[in-house]
DNA sequence: ATTATCTATAGATCTATAGATAATGC
DNA sequence: ATTATCTATAGATCTATAGATAATGC
């Protein structure tokens, strides 16, 4: 039943990233610490070996959607040097990104429910933003730093906002014309 | 114990009414049949003679803070028939709106459990989304009514966006100054 | 010998229902 | 007589813990 020190560092890791897309995909309420652990493949009695409380891992999971969230960003701008806040905005808001919460931004998710989780979590959720504001404002318009930063944190809200209400309405075109509604504003905001 | 038929109706709206802001408050899973009865001051087995189910009455609440939101925007309008755009977006993003979820826009408060609530509770959320759009395209800028539309939905996901960010982290300047950014952007796009 | 995981379960909570109670409304 | 509400509870689910098991690592 035992394993290896080094085996359990990679359970833990793979605990924590099937929290992440488990509690993306399903909301922190509808994923129980036995289903994390059943889809890693171990009981759930070893779970408290690993973290202090359902809490403790959700803050951790939710940290680690935000540090994905930041490599996606990142490719992104790598793949498209010449017009890096085009390539972000048309990555966020494809219907890919919609259709597939479990590996996209933890913000379009879990905001709502975040804003009433553990001091931890948020304290989690405060740095992911903080840090995607920061990356985004080195890219996006404006001629001074103030201008750039608050067209970042405006464009960042209108990319989550988009995505919230593409997810949330129940017939496809609208939610299709929501993306490109978005989309159209952003990029005529660059120019 | 019994009570007319009338007081019957008016329980059933209040139950309704103590949902709607509950479940903004706490989110659909953060909220029992019984916590909301209790708070009626009835006890939580006649809830099933006003509802089917929790999720009908979560689908019906949804409606009902839809319904609200809608009345809200055309209060703003009203009281700033010059510019009934900008009155939406300052109240929108006004501190006060966002340190009370529970009698706010259901989209910021319970936008991403929604996309996984039953299909009753969609559908509530698919026309109150279509309403709003609606709403909006009359009263955004734009040459064409296409524009209009477009600039709608654009703003419409930016307020989102920023109530959805500035509640979910937990420092008082960021949160603060989200709002004032995204209402700086709304504000220099309508000019 | 130590310890990562497993088995089993306590304790709490939540939805939904069955039958009792008591006030309304024909 | 009908019916809106109440009392009590069944059944399911979830977090967390205690003690057993068996493989690692000194």
């Amino acid at each position: 039943m035992r394993v290896s020190r080094e085996q359990m560092a990679e359970n833990r890791e793979r605990i924590l990233d099937t929290a992440a897309t488990l509690f993306r995909e399903r909301g922190f309420d509808g994923v129980g610490v036995a289903d994390v652990m059943k889809a890693v493949g171990l009981t759930h009695g070893g779970f408290y070996g690993h973290f202090s409380s359902k809490d403790d891992l959700a803050a951790q999971a939710l940290g680690r959607a935000f540090v994905h969230s930041g490599q996606w960003a990142a490719e992104a701008k790598a793949a498209e040097p010449q017009a890096p806040l085009q390539a972000i905005v048309d990555r966020y808001l494809s219907p890919s990104h919609r259709d597939d919460p479990g590996h996209g931004c933890p913000v379009a998710a879990l905001g709502s429910d975040t804003a009433r989780q553990s001091e931890a979590s948020r304290l989690a959720a405060t740095e992911g933003v903080r840090a995607a504001i920061k990356g985004l404002s080195a890219i996006s318009p404006g001629a001074t730093a103030d201008e750039r930063r608050t067209s970042a944190i405006a464009g960042y809200a209108t990319l989550v906002g988009a995505l919230v209400l593409s997810r949330m309405v129940d017939d496809a075109a609208l939610s299709d014309e929501i993306l490109t509604a978005a989309r159209d504003a952003l990029r005529s905001a660059e120019a």
